[in-house]
RNA sequence: GGCGCCAUAGCCAAGUGGUAAGGCAGAAGUCUGCAAAACUUUUAUUCCCCAGUUCAAAUCUGGGUGGCGCCUCCA
């Protein structure tokens, strides 16, 4: 498979490490507040990715950690009246809640800041040690300019990197281009920890360079997460690591592009997001989930309720299809036909195109289409009933290439209760006697209860909401 | 100032040298008691503009125009 590689700006083959294992560490959120649709992005943009290596046979260990120590979760805590350990945990359990609903399946590990800091504190002073860091009154900061690939992954001259800098404040810090690896504590009240150099925090980005070694080792595969992360983020994680280290931190790095309002960029700093939480409200995880894949994972998206709508009605075809497929298992008998057993090698064609273009770089645009295509071919070959065989034949390879994106994964129930059922016959005899008006108001009363009934030559269809 | 991305039908979106996928929405038809679902047909002589390379360009090159992002916490 070809995977596009920030580092290199170019799409290279995916060559694993180890043959056994693949190795991902994805950034994940700082749990201060419910995640917004941007964030939801890289969570589902690389549950696909992982879930692709592994329906192609790969092991995956994926590591997503949560940002549990932090300036914004020190200053909600105050605000929420709760413990700066409160403010995680609760958003902790928020995460899991929406990214569940999302079929974002749980990484292997989800290490937390909190739970790393002796890790960071080591890793830290073994930079000192190394000479790559310095301590000032109880701050620890890296020395940029000694690590000289610095820049490497942004393309940024570190020459304009300073020229272009703004002046800080922080006199501390030898160079403008330093940052903290380790925060002196600034009041009694704030989280810290005690260290070498006094009670403080780490800085941002040590600990996802810490946490990576642990959980991974000092090479991984790919490391992935927002286009905005690349810098600085991602480039002082480089800088740390290999610093430290004394080898390549991660062969490829991926990087998913924004989700825009009105063609600006959503973000937490600019106000313009969208909570997941709030989303929900209006539209099933799925419909969120398939959105989200609709368009190459490099390329912006723009949120809108209009392309939220076609994002649903989209889904929902997906969604028929096997409902539809469903309803002729229960309902029909036998073996495949030869016109079937034909039709089925033909099918063998869409999943080739699916395979096609995840190997393109998880071009789920394309992966779609190919389960649209295989789709409208079921309905074509089911359209005068089917086999048994047949139909639990094609639903099983929709389903197989659908949940390898994550969809089409939730089973509705479709059992009633014996009212609804009465109903349901009471309407069936009513239209054996040519009574349509009882029928079509049984129709419209489960139609209140969120009942759909269809009828199809294979008997009544009931499809709950 | 430095680095980078994008521009394809009403909307969304693939395709990146060989003659415009797919989805949504719309229109017509088939099926149905009516619906629903589904199926069939239909919707870009054309891919922001101009020039160039080529037998051949939406795709490559150069120059424009418009939009966006990073360089500061951000997915």
């Amino acid at each position: 498979m070809k995977v596009y590689n920030t580092l290199t700006r170019k799409k290279e083959e995916f060559v694993p490490i180890s043959k056994d294992e693949v190795k991902i560490y994805v950034c994940g959120p700082t749990v201060y507040n419910y995640f917004h649709i941007g964030n939801a992005r890289p969570f589902v943009v690389f549950d696909t990715l992982r879930r692709y290596m592994e329906y192609r046979g790969m092991k995956v260990n994926f590591v997503q950690n949560f940002t549990d120590v932090d300036d914004k979760i020190i200053n909600r805590a105050k605000e929420e009246g709760i413990t700066a350990e409160e403010v995680g945990e609760k958003y902790i359990k928020e995460y899991f809640d929406d990214t569940k609903a999302l079929n974002v399946r749980e990484a292997s590990t989800h290490p937390k800041v909190s739970d790393n800091i002796n890790q960071i504190i080591e890793f830290v002073s073994d930079l000192i040690e190394k000479g790559f860091a310095y301590e000032v009154d109880g701050d620890v900061y890296f020395s940029t300019r000694k690590f000289e690939e610095y820049g490497k992954l942004s393309k940024q001259d570190i020459d304009e990197l300073e020229a272009g800098a703004r002046i800080m404040i922080e006199e501390k810090k030898k160079d403008p281009l330093d940052f903290a690896l380790w925060k002196a504590r600034k009041e009694e009240s704030e989280i810290a920890w005690e260290s070498p150099w006094g009670m403080g925090r780490p800085g941002w980005h040590i600990e996802c360079s810490a946490m990576s070694k642990r959980y991974l080792g000092e090479t991984i595969d790919i490391h992935a997460g927002g286009q905005d992360l690349t810098f600085p983020h991602h480039e002082n994680e480089i800088a740390q690591s290999e610093a430290h280290n004394g080898k390549p931190f991660a062969h490829y790095w991926m990087h998913n592009g924004y989700i825009t309002i009105d063609n600006q960029k959503m973000s937490k700093s600019l106000g313009n997001f969208f909570t997941v939480r709030d989303i929900r409200k209006e539209y099933e995880g799925e419909v969120i989930r398939y959105f989200l894949l609709s368009g190459h994972y490099r390329n912006p998206i723009n949120f809108s309720k209009d392309l939220m709508e076609q994002a649903k009605n989209s889904l929902a075809r997906m969604e028929n299809a096997k409902s539809n497929l469903t309803h002729l298992i229960k309902t029909c008998e036998g073996t495949m036909t030869d016109a079937e057993k034909t039709a089925l090698e033909g099918f063998e064609k869409y999943r080739e195109d699916f395979i096609k273009a995840m190997d393109d770089d998880v071009n789920t645009a394309d992966a779609i289409t190919a389960i649209f295509e295989l789709i409208t071919e079921i309905n074509t070959n089911t359209i005068n009933g089917a086999s048994q065989e047949f139909a639990q034949k094609s639903l099983d390879l929709l389903l197989e290439l659908a949940n390898v994106l994550g969809l089409l994964e939730v089973d509705k129930d479709e059992d009633v209760d014996d009212e609804i059922q009465k109903l349901v016959d009471e309407r069936q005899d009513a239209r054996k006697n040519k009574d349509f008006a009882r029928a079509d108001e049984i129709r419209d009363i489960l139609k209140e209860k969120g009942i759909t009934l269809k009828d199809t030559p294979q008997g009544v269809q009931i499809i709950k909401e």
